[in-house]
Order: C-alpha cells, then sequence, then structure tokens
RNA sequence: GGGCGUAUAGCUCAGUUGGUUAGAGCGCUUGCUUGACAUGCAAGAGGUCGCAGAUUCGAGUUCUGCUACGCCCA
C-alpha cells in the first residue's frame, strides 16, 4: 500500500527506524563479508569490548567512526568485513566476578574451585557478551555478525596456543624472578598499567643497626630510615654512597643552578635546601666518608630481631643529602632496592611475603602470619623495646605516594616472583621498523612518538597472570635438585618423559633422544625418534642456584593429546598460570579469522585495511599486535592506524562509572536516536582535540535538565531544579532511593544531531508530497534554473568534499559540510525555491526531477553517519521515484558519471542496477561521484548575489520592525550582468522576504525614503516610506559610518606602505585596493542616506 | 623529572601553505501559529584569539619564553 506522504507524522520517529531497518540489513546480508567475492576487500577488526560491562560513549565513538568507513565503503563497492567481537579482558572480568560472589554469596574463588569460578565467569560473559553486540545493534553497527569471536574462544584459543609454542620453541619464552606489583586480595600480579598512585597518610621511622666489630673511631651503629619498617626483615644489605663528599656537591651545584632559574616565588625554598645541604657538610659528611670505607672494607651489620648479619655496601642509590645519608635494602620488596641487588647481586634477595600478603616462613617465627600492618607494629615495638628506635624523636609523619591496585583497590606489594616473559628485542624492533618505514602509518602522526618510544625501551613483556580466567600457559613441568646430582637429573627428566612417550606411541623408549633444536642459545630442545623429531614438542631447563626449584619446562602444541597424557604420566604438571590479556588480543587481527589454519578470510582480509582505537592503548594493544602480525603472518597487521579523540566531561575529567560522570549510549539513543548520537560524534571528532562533553541529569517527571556537578554527580539521588521531584541515580542502594524513577544521564550535545535528523526528515518530507506524479526522463539542460544549475554545483562540491574527508579520517569536515549543505543549501535554498515551481505546471516536471536526484544524492552521502534516517527516507522515495537520475539512460548500468555519450545533457548520478533503478536500500546504494561537469564557479557566484541581495533585503525589514505580512519594495544598483542574473529571482524575492524588486540595473536609484545595505559590491535600496523608524536608521548608519571610516583609514594607510605594496602578491595588493575602492563607495552612500535622512526631519 | 597535547564568543568547538573587518552550534535578545520542519523561520548582540617577546609589509596562524589545564611515561 503506498505511503500517504501528507500523513507521515512531522517529527522523526527515530525508535520505529531503528527497529525496522536493522532487522532487514542483517536478514539481507548487507554485513555479512564473502571472501570468493570479487570485489576488493575492506576489513576492519573490532577493538574488542571487555566482557566485563556495558559499553560506554567511549566505545559508543570508537565503533561509530567504524561504522562510518565500513558503510562508506561498502557502498564504495568494496567487500567490507567488520569483525565483531569481545575480550575476556582477565583480571578486569574476574574480579568483577569475584567481588560479586562475595557479596553476594559470601563465597570466595577458592570455595568454587577453578572450575566452578570459570564456569561462573563464563555465564558472566554470556550475559554481557549478549548485551554489548545489543548495544552496537542499536548503535547501528554493520558487523559481520555470522563471525563473532571472543577472546578466549575456542577458534582464539589455538591461535594462542599456536603462537606460545612457537614462541617457545624460538627460545623468545623465558621464567625469571622480577618484581612485580602484588595485588595480596586478588593474589595475582598486576602490570603497571593496572596500578595507579595515591598520596597517604604515613610515617618516616629511623632506626639504628648495629656495627659488627667496629674499629677504634667508627660509628658503633648505623642509622636507616624507612616508610615501612616490616620490610627490615626483608633486608639483605645497607647501603651508603661509594663517595659521598662527590655526591653531596654534585647535590648542592644542582641546587644552585636550580635556584638560579627559579621564579622568585620559589628561590627562598630553594635556598633552604641549599642551607641545609651546606650544614650537612660538616654534620654528616664525615661520618658517611667513614662508612664508606668501612663498606669497602667488607663490614657487617646484624639485622635486629632476625639474628642475621648483613653486609654494609656502597651504592649510588643512597643519597649523602637525604635523611641519614644510609638505606636499608630490600631487593625483594622495592623497586629501587631490587636495582641495588642487580648491581651487587651478593646480597641475595629474600621475600618475606606469602602470596596473601602475611609474612612468611622465612621470617622469625614470632612473626610468620602477621599481615603487614600487625608486622609493623611489632617491629617497631620490638625495636624500641631494644633500644633501636624512639617512638618520640625517631618518627616523622609524612605523605607517602602508595601504589593501589586498580582491580581490588588494595595497595600493592612489591613483590619478588617467578614470571613468564617474552623477549621483546627483536619482536620490539621488527614492529618499529614497520612504523619507522611507514608501513604502518599512524594518524595522527604524533602517536608514532609514543609507539616508538615505547617500543624503543625494549622490555621484556611478563606475560604471565597468578589468574583463573585466561588462556592457560602452556608448559607443563617437573621440579628436580639440580644441586645435588646436576646434570645426572636432567638426564633421568628426560629419560622419565621418553619413556611416557614411548608408551603412549608404541615405541621403544631407547629410539626416543633429545636434541637440540639449531641455534640453540637458548637452550631449547625437541625430543627425537629413530632421528625424526617429535613435532609440537620443545623443552630447555630452568636452572636455581640455590634451591630446590629447578625445573624442567616443556612447550606444548595444541591438539597434541597423546603427549599431554605422556607428560602427566611422566608426573610433569601444566603451568598454573593464565597469559596476559593482551596477549590473545595481540593476535586479534589473525585469531579472529581462523589462523593457524589458512583460511579463505585470512587470504582475502589479512592484513586489515585500518585501525581505529584510542590512544591509551597505543602500546598496550597496538604496537603488540604489529610485532605479532608481523611474526607470526611476516605482514603487518593493517597499513593505517587512526586514533580518535577521547571524550571528557564538562570539567575536562574521563568519565567512567566509577565517577558517576559516565553516558550510557543506551539512554542518548532513547532520547536522541543512534543516527543523533552518530552525526554528533562524527561532528566532534576532529583532529587533534579531546571532546568537552557538559553532562546532565534528564529528569524522570518533568524532562528538564539539571547540569551535572562535581557534587551531584555521586549522589544516590538528586532533585529536579524545576518540579523539585526527586530521581534516582546510578548509586541508587537503598530501598527508597531505587524506588525512584531513575534519572537517565545524557548531554544537550547530541540535539544538534537531533535537530539536525528531524531537517532532513522534514525536508524529505516536503520532496515526497511534491513529488506526486513524478515521472522519470532525462532533464533538458535549457529547462535547468539557475538554482538547478547552483544545487547540482554544490552538490558535486560536497560530495568530492565528503569523500576526501573520508579519506583521511576528518569526520568532523565531512559532518559540517554535510550539515551545512543540507541546512543552508538544500532547505533553506533549494527547498525554498522550489516551493514556488511545484505550483507552475511548466516547470514542476523538472523541479521535481532535480529533486528527486538531489534527495537521492543527499542521502547517500549521509548514509555512512545517520543510517537509519536516510533508509526510511530511500524507502518512501523508492515509493514515488524507483527510476532517479537525471537522465536515466536506458543503456548504461547506471554509472552515468562522466561517461560520453550524453552529450547536451547532464550527466546524472545513478545508482547500481539497470535503467536509474535504484538499489533497494541505500545501505547498498553506490557512493556518489563527483561530477565535474556539474561543477560551475560562476554559477556559485551569481547565487552568491542573489543571497546578498536577500539578506540583504531581509536585514531591512528586521531592522526597521516591518510587520512580516508586509510587503516591500526595493531597487538594486548593480550591473547589467547582476541584474540580468536577478530579474527573473523576482518570483524568490517575493515568496522568501516579501518584496519586489522594481529597477535591477545600473540606473536604479534610492527612492526618497530608503534603507541602503551593499551588498557584494552592490547597493539594495529598500523603500521604507511607510515604516522608517528615522531616529533607530540614523544611529545604525552612524555606528556604520564610524566603522567605514575607520577600516578606509586603516586601508589607506596600508597601501600607502611601500613595503607593503613592493613585498606582498601583487593579487592580495589589488584585493586590497578593490575592497578599498568598494568601502568608499559604501561610505558615500551611508552618508547621503543620513543626509536624506536629515532631510526628512 | 621526561614526552605529548590544549588555551579563540557565556558554553562546546572550527579556522587550509601567514593575506579582506576571525566563524559555527548551543545559550542570550528581538520579531514570526509562513501549507516540510517551533527539534522550526528571520535577524541581532556578544571576541585585546591565555600572557610576554621575536620574525615579517602583514601573525589567531611561524619561533622562543612564561602561565594554566589535561594525558602518557618514569
Amino acid at each position: 500500500m503506498p505511503t500517504d506522504f501528507k500523513s507521515l507524522p512531522s517529527a522523526y520517529d527515530h525508535a520505529a527506524a531503528q527497529e525496522k531497518w536493522y532487522p532487514v540489513w542483517e536478514s539481507h546480508g548487507y554485513f555479512h563479508a564473502d571472501p570468493s567475492s570479487k570485489k576488493p576487500p575492506f576489513s576492519i577488526v573490532i577493538p574488542p569490548p571487555n566482557v566485563t560491562g556495558a559499553l560506554h560513549l567511549g566505545h559508543a565513538l570508537n565503533n561509530t567512526l567504524q561504522d562510518i568507513l565500513c558503510r562508506w565503503k561498502r557502498m564504495q563497492g568494496f567487500e567490507v568485513l567488520w569483525m565483531p567481537g569481545t575480550d575476556h579482558a582477565g583480571i578486569a572480568t574476574q574480579a568483577v566476578v569475584e567481588r560479586r560472589l562475595l557479596a553476594e554469596e559470601k563465597l570466595s574463588r577458592h570455595d568454587l574451585g577453578r572450575e566452578g569460578l570459570v564456569d561462573r565467569i563464563w555465564k558472566w560473559k554470556q550475559q554481557y557478551e549478549q548485551r554489548i553486540i545489543g548495544q552496537l545493534k542499536q548503535l547501528g553497527c554493520s558487523c559481520d555478525w555470522q563471525r563473532t569471536r571472543f577472546t578466549l574462544d575456542d577458534t582464539c584459543a589455538r591461535a594462542v596456543r599456536e603462537t606460545f609454542f612457537k614462541l617457545f620453541a624460538d627460545g623468545k619464552i623465558y621464567r625469571g624472578k622480577r618484581l612485580v606489583n602484588w595485588d595480596t586480595y586478588l593474589q595475582t600480579a598486576v602490570s603497571d598499567d593496572e596500578v595507579f598512585h595515591e598520596a597517604v597518610k604515613g610515617s618516616f621511622w629511623h632506626f639504628r643497626y648495629p656495627v659488627i666489630d667496629p674499629q677504634p673511631g667508627e660509628p658503633k651503629f648505623v642509622t636507616i630510615a624507612t616508610t615501612r619498617p616490616e620490610t627490615m626483615l626483608g633486608d639483605t644489605a645497607v647501603a651508603v654512597h661509594p663517595d659521598p663528599a662527590a655526591a653531596l656537591a654534585k647535590a648542592e651545584a644542582d641546587l644552585i643552578e636550580k635556584f638560579a632559574d627559579a621564579p622568585e616565588k620559589e628561590k627562598a625554598q630553594v635556598q633552604s635546601q641549599i642551607d641545609a645541604i651546606r650544614l650537612r657538610f660538616s654534620a654528616k659528611l664525615p661520618e658517611l666518608v667513614t662508612l664508606a670505607k668501612m663498606a669497602a672494607r667488607g663490614v657487617q651489620l646484624e639485622l635486629p630481631l632476625t639474628g642475621r648479619t648483613i653486609p654494609l655496601i656502597a651504592d649510588v642509590w643512597a643519597k649523602p643529602e637525604l635523611g641519614s645519608g644510609c638505606v636499608k635494602i630490600t631487593p625483594a620488596h622495592d623497586a629501587n632496592d631490587y636495582e641495588v641487588w642487580q648491581r651487587n647481586p651478593a646480597i641475595g634477595a629474600i621475600n618475606i611475603l606469602r602470596p596473601d600478603g602475611t609474612l612468611a616462613d622465612v621470617v622469625p617465627e614470632k612473626y610468620r602470619g602477621l599481615t603487614m600492618a600487625k608486622a609493623r607494629e611489632a617491629v617497631v615495638a620490638d625495636l624500641t623495646a631494644l633500644g633501636l628506635h624512639d617512638p618520640e624523636s625517631d618518627r616523622e609523619d609524612r605523605e607517602i605516594d602508595l601504589a593501589h591496585s586498580d582491580r581490588s583497590k588494595t595497595p600493592i606489594e612489591p613483590y619478588l616472583a617467578d614470571q613468564w616473559f617474552v623477549k621483546m628485542g627483536q619482536l620490539a624492533q621488527s614492529a618499529m621498523d614497520a612504523v619507522s618505514d611507514g608501513r604502518v602509518q599512524i594518524t595522527p602522526e604524533r602517536y608514532a612518538k609514543t609507539y616508538l618510544d615505547w617500543l624503543g625501551e625494549k622490555r621484556d613483556w611478563p606475560v604471565g597472570r597468578q589468574l583463573w580466567w585466561g588462556h592457560r600457559v602452556a608448559v607443563w613441568s617437573a621440579p628436580f635438585t639440580l644441586h645435588d646430582r646436576g646434570a645426572l637429573d636432567r638426564r633421568s627428566q628426560i629419560e622419565r618423559l621418553a619413556a611416557a612417550i614411548a608408551t603412549q606411541r608404541g615405541f621403544a623408549a631407547s629410539a626416543i633422544v633429545p636434541q637440540h633444536t639449531s641455534g640453540d642459545a637458548n637452550g631449547i630442545a625437541s625430543l627425537t625418534c629413530d632421528g625424526k623429531i617429535i613435532e609440537g614438542l620443545r623443552f630447555t631447563f630452568k636452572d636455581e642456584k640455590d634451591s630446590a626449584d629447578s625445573q624442567m619446562l616443556v612447550g606444548l602444541l595444541p591438539g597434541c593429546d597423546d603427549l599431554e597424557a605422556a607428560l602427566n604420566a611422566a608426573g610433569f604438571k601444566q603451568d598454573e598460570e593464565v597469559l596476559d590479556t593482551w596477549f590473545s588480543s595481540a593476535l586479534w587481527t589473525f585469531s579472529t579469522m581462523g589462523w593457524p589454519d589458512q583460511t579463505p578470510e585470512l587470504a582475502r582480509f589479512y592484513p586489515t585495511s585500518v585501525l581505529i582505537t584510542s590512544r591509551d592503548i597505543i602500546t598496550l594493544w597496538v604496537a603488540r599486535m604489529v610485532l605479532m602480525g608481523l611474526y607470526n603472518l611476516g605482514e603487518v597487521p593493517f597499513p593505517q592506524v587512526y586514533i580518535h579523540p577521547k571524550i571528557l566531561d564538562g570539567f575536562g575529567e574521563t568519565m567512567s562509572k566509577s565517577k558517576g560522570n559516565g553516558i550510557d549510549p543506551l539512554d542518548v539513543i532513547q532520547k536522541f536516536g543512534a543516527d543523533s548520537l552518530r552525526f554528533g560524534i562524527a561532528y566532534l571528532t576532529t583532529e587533534t582535540q579531546d571532546v568537552r562533553m557538559p553532562v546532565e541529569f534528564e529528569c524522570p517527571h518533568c524532562q528538564a535538565t539539571i547540569p551535572q556537578t562535581k557534587k551531584n554527580r555521586v549522589l544516590p539521588r538528586v532533585e529536579c531544579d524545576k518540579c523539585k521531584k526527586p530521581f534516582s541515580t546510578q548509586w541508587a542502594e537503598k530501598p527508597e532511593d531505587q524506588a525512584l524513577p531513575r534519572g537517565a544521564v545524557v548531554s544537550e550535545r547530541f540535539e544538534l544531531g537531533r535537530n539536525f535528523c528531524n531537517k532532513l526528515w522534514n525536508a524529505s518530507r516536503f520532496a515526497l508530497i511534491n513529488l506526486e506524479g513524478y515521472a522519470p526522463g532525462a532533464v533538458d539542460e535549457k529547462a535547468l534554473k539557475i538554482e538547478d544549475r547552483w544545487l547540482l554545483s554544490r552538490l558535486a562540491t560536497v560530495t568530492g568534499e565528503v569523500t576526501a574527508a573520508l579519506e583521511t579520517f576528518r569526520y568532523a569536515d565531512a559532518a559540517r559540510a554535510l550539515y551545512e549543505f543540507a541546512w543552508n543549501d538544500f532547505c533553506s535554498f533549494y527547498v525554498e525555491m522550489t516551493k514556488a515551481r511545484f505550483g507552475v505546471p511548466a516547470d514542476r516536471q523538472t523541479a521535481q526531477r532535480v529533486m528527486a536526484h538531489a534527495l537521492d544524492t543527499l542521502l547517500r552521502l549521509l548514509h555512512p553517519m545517520v543510517p537509519f534516517v536516510t533508509e526510511e527516507v530511500w524507502a518512501l522515495l523508492g515509493e514515488v521515484a524507483p527510476l532517479r537520475g537525471l537522465s536515466p539512460s536506458p543503456s548504461g548500468r547506471g554509472q552515468g558519471e562522466g561517461e560520453a555519450g550524453t552529450k547536451g545533457a547532464l550527466t546524472p548520478t545513478l545508482s547500481q542496477g539497470e535503467r536509474g533503478k535504484v538499489a533497494e536500500h541505500v545501505c547498498v546504494a553506490e557512493w556518489p561521484s563527483v561530477n565535474a561537469k556539474h561543477q560551475d564557479r560562476t554559477i556559485e557566484e551569481q547565487f552568491a548575489k542573489f543571497q546578498a541581495v536577500l539578506g540583504a533585503v531581509r536585514e531591512v525589514r528586521q531592522a526597521q520592525q516591518i510587520p512580516p505580512k508586509e510587503e516591500v519594495e526595493f531597487f538594486v544598483r548593480c550591473d547589467d550582468a547582476t541584474a540580468r542574473l536577478l530579474q527573473p529571482m523576482q518570483p524568490y524575492f517575493t515568496q522568501m522576504a516579501k518584496a519586489i524588486g522594481v529597477v535591477f540595473g545600473p540606473k536604479a536609484s534610492a527612492p526618497d525614503v530608503a534603507v541602503t545595505k551593499s551588498a557584494a559590491g552592490m547597493e539594495v535600496h529598500v523603500d521604507v516610506s511607510a515604516f522608517i523608524d528615522v531616529a533607530a536608521e540614523q544611529k545604525r548608519l552612524t555606528k556604520l559610518r564610524d566603522e567605514k571610516t575607520k577600516f578606509i583609514a586603516s586601508m589607506t594607510a596600508k597601501l600607502a606602505n611601500e613595503k607593503f605594496v613592493a613585498s606582498a602578491p601583487p593579487e592580495i595588493v589589488q584585493g586590497q585596493r578593490d575592497k578599498l575602492a568598494e568601502t568608499e563607495a559604501e561610505l558615500a552612500s551611508i552618508t547621503a542616506a543620513l543626509e536624506k535622512l536629515a532631510a526628512t526631519r
């Protein structure tokens, strides 16, 4: 049944359009990529959102930008694959689920066990994955949902296992001791990126350690200071600077230099620091020099409470200008001390902590099992009792910068632990080269620096996480005692494994012998059976000097079940740890396509075309994807990376749920519509700037918006400013708060998009109503009016602008160009002007054909940004005008642009299909190309004159408060060419400004009582005899006269300046001269008008 | 401490290789129930382009320093 266009609602119904069109696109398979297609490929992998929670506005931004590209490329005729999926986000997800488990069921992960917990997390994942995918669909994302992946699914798992084994076999995986950030609550190491620092109140304690056998003249005690007294149980040395005099002198020199550069207000402070140092030369230096000598001699100290002795060592970490000048060294629990240990390996390191944060068995019995806080009290009390600490004088209050775990919000303990590492040297270099030589281009360019700087450090990547949720490390190990039996034990390990494999495979155990792989610098070996390598298995040994911790490590390829059985039989156990989430994300560009299998997807769509992401994961993710892509496939994963801005709140802070300033895209979609959200986002995505977005609550009672403040954004309930009724927020916990209706959190900045969509909708409605009786057919060039030619010219220009902008990720430029064209050119002028033509039978047909064509093109150009409203209008347009184009020739397939054989008539933008028949959905319609023949500078300039005259008349009407219904007459003094142009525009002056142009031409002069405006080199005189407010007009003209006079003066001076005339380009100088002449003419007419007005008095 | 970025109208942002009297949206003021649209139409007011120098005939734009804010790294 045909739609009655007159009964279409006057407001665009975004909810209905969204509900209607997304399923249609999906069911037509438009988003499903066909690897066997002959079209050129275009592919993007989604940055997989965490399954930790729902999507926020940053995701909306990220995915909108991807969708715009995908839809655009699809229309351009590419076979588009947008690979969707989610990330298992190891620690984040496990922490969320564990926290909930504790809150709701009072259970810990240990109560459930590994399998039980992982099971729970899978359930959580199902729920949130659904939610995330739902959100992306609401947003209109054209992902290939049939290919949806998850970083922990079987396909990705295979890629992870394969890669890990490859690295292991290459000797790029090793196990080493490193200081890690230990989260005692979650009992796992967390990366530096998962740590935040917060200043807390603490103290600075001074202790004295007794010197063993001091010689005469030497101190009997060494004083040290610490913020963490309990760690003294793990001390392995006390350090003093090797050359305290020089170090002190340097510190002084540095301060003097700083003083010279310091701003006035800081000088006093720096001066007092200098004074303090100078004092130390006499007060402290002699003792430090003695201590340095003692350290050189190898003096030992008594470590109180422990019965241990520790050496006094010389190390530059000890700062003679600070504290006592001596520092205790606890390598296992402090990053700086760890470095000291690296320089002085003999001192050793003692880990005094158990994974749960209580003290381990290496400390004296009375402290074992204590928490750090309890141990601190006990240590301070015991040292006091020994007279080595005076709680009165040896303690100062101090602010301490303490690291906290982002995941559990508890303080981090630096902790010495075994870690799995990936050697980064070569891998990092390969990824650096790819950017340096341009195989990967990062936009904006400056982010390449972030990338290169970080990779340049080539720090090995700690990949193990002490978690249960993730890809389990595929290494099996068995401990042995190297110390006693050494090589013998190594051999017995290998023999035991060989025997087990022999049993599995039915070989003779003696046929299996180890063989080092070529280039075995890293000690990687394989087993051979009758001289043939047993595939899928590599091993190495990890030696520990002084512990029973030496191990044989065996890496396995996935699918080697019999080998795994053999390992188990031989007493090997699989590692408990899982891999860092970023390990699986690093493989995302190809794991999603089925690597290591050589799938058709991989062949067709790898490398992907572009990666679109946010700057905070350039190092964590982008860099690792590049190096893994190179490592596994020998090719970069994408030639281009676009880094987009971040969305901040009105205070410039990042949005987050924990701050309460986060906007839920679904709230925006519900209130404004997905198209509005998308258009708003595109409009804001400029190259350099982050986006500030003031946030408001929307009152659920009266729909008033209440600006969000730092205060009210953390309240569980907020009272509406307007209706005074309360509503609840995300913080509502109490039943009485939760019972209140929830206030959505939105931003009025999306009104721009909503208004724009509505404008488009209504302009379309107008067009549809007036297309009644439309008949397709070629448009004769002679029948085109100036506004037709102007519009077609603008359309061609805008098409070029938008295409060029999208090609270089200038989303805002594309959005702005379209906004201005659609609103100012199409609606404010073309639509207005055709109103007069649709009523004239002779003009009607051409107007209809051009209108249908213009709307058709506009819808295509807008579709990537606002897919729903354009699809809705496209369908309606298709009802009345199924065949479109300015010359729907039966011969072409519609690619009429610039083709020969259409001389005379303007060539159309036609769609796929024959005879001007367009695609069923704009989603798969052809992207417009620039029709150079339509571009006409002259026409645009001429039209600008018409607009200028119209504007001048309107301005006069407004300024003189002429009632809208009153008609006015006007006279335009201009050259003959312009007059010929303006004359036929008469109907439009009547219609658009209720004004009659009486005379156009060089002879036009002002009537007696007129207001005169200069416009584009013309003089527009409006007869205002019936309406004039003389005083107001005199005031206006006087102001204007002063402005012009001033301008003429400055311009005259400029042109009198010989240097300007000599050195500026001639066209600029001429331009200024023209401008001066024009302004002088304007001034003359203003003066004349003022005189006339004075005469009327 | 090092690196990167930002500062333009009350708010949020544009502003090409230096070249007319610096723009838009929102907000504000004035006038409009105009046969597409009040989510609209027409117009108006509103800016020492963060500060101080330098280069130049000419600087919002280039350079240096400073200030404030943001982000990243240590």
